[in-house]
DNA sequence: GCCTCCATGTAATCCGTTACATGATTAA
DNA sequence: TTAATCATGTAACGGATTACATGGAGGC
């Protein structure tokens, strides 16, 4: 049914680095995963409510000066359990937002045995797209006549084939920093 | 109001470049189009309905074989002026779909005169995009200590930069193509 | 005293996905 | 005849944005 709530996982891996309030985890959506990923306080305070009924995390109340109250949320076995469930997972391609990245954000050490299945899973991927898109800007756009009759259409497919060819190179990277 | 309704405007370009069913302006989205956005049947033919009582598309009646009735549906002067007025306005920057993209798609006149004016404008946002995201790296990872303490965060970062650095190499390339 | 930031929430609305539902046409 | 494709819709639900709403804390 509709989404996949991705904002969830989001949510579990932050609260998982540092237990925080809902206002801590909005703001970190102005910078750092801001690059990938959008929420407001607004769709959080109701989520983090809901994950709590739902035993995933917990809260507990601090107060600020002489009656502000603020709920620090932290992760619960359970929480912690699903949020690894959702790491190990295949990760759902081309979306808008890209899970693999998403996922990639949380882990943060090296060495994690995770990394060579997600990396060749994804170089599998981009690499198949990448083809796809070739072949079909050589089928499109087999002479400079017919990029003269669809200028926009195709650099939008040249700007599909750089991206796929960018985050091949990326992931090439990556495994390169791995093998040392 | 939520968001920006950018359906509305990739199925007026659709269909001013030829006028179609439905049926069709779903299956773009599985090829052409799909890699920039997506949209089901489900979602189109409720808008293309309130599309037409907005004025700004209208259909006719087209009969295949005995019984089976589609609707053909083209523009209105007023859905194209809609459209005109889409294109010459400033794109949204970042969101999970990028809009001047999209806007691209449809401009298949190399000679337009909307692309300068389109295209400094991005390069002017993705400059800044990767001076920032450059910064951001140099203060986070100043060294090699800070990427191993946070792997997955720093090959996040890396991507984004990279994928600025695609978008600016890929918009060069369409100014050197204009100017030839 | 005033402004900015901290802190938490709700309501309305719209966007988007999945599922349900139906029936005709065409080609193997 | 039967499977794939053409063709059009609705319903339910969840995700995401914008606006509304309130109040304390801390610095100048």
């Amino acid at each position: 049914m509709a989404q996949k709530n991705r904002l969830k996982y989001i949510l579990l891996g932050l609260l998982k680095e540092k237990k925080q309030t809902g206002y801590d985890l909005a703001k970190s959506f102005d910078s750092d995963i801001g690059e990938f990923w959008n929420a407001n306080h607004s769709q959080i305070y109701p989520l983090l409510k809901r994950m709590e009924q739902a035993s995933l995390i917990d809260h507990e109340l601090d107060t600020v000066g002489e009656k502000l109250e603020k709920k620090t949320y932290f992760l619960t076995a359970l929480g912690q359990q699903s949020f690894e469930d959702w790491l190990k997972s295949p990760s759902e391609m081309g979306g808008a937002h890209d899970e693999f990245i998403l996922k990639l954000y949380f882990i943060n050490d090296a060495r994690s045995h995770l990394l060579s299945t997600m990396i060749s899973e994804q170089e599998k991927y981009h690499n198949a797209k990448l083809a796809q898109l070739q072949a079909q800007f050589k089928a499109k756009f087999p002479t400079d006549k017919e990029v003269q009759a669809n200028f926009g259409h195709s650099l939008v497919l040249r700007h599909a084939i750089e991206r796929e060819k960018g985050y091949r190179s990326w992931l090439e990277e990556i495994n390169q920093t791995l093998e040392n």
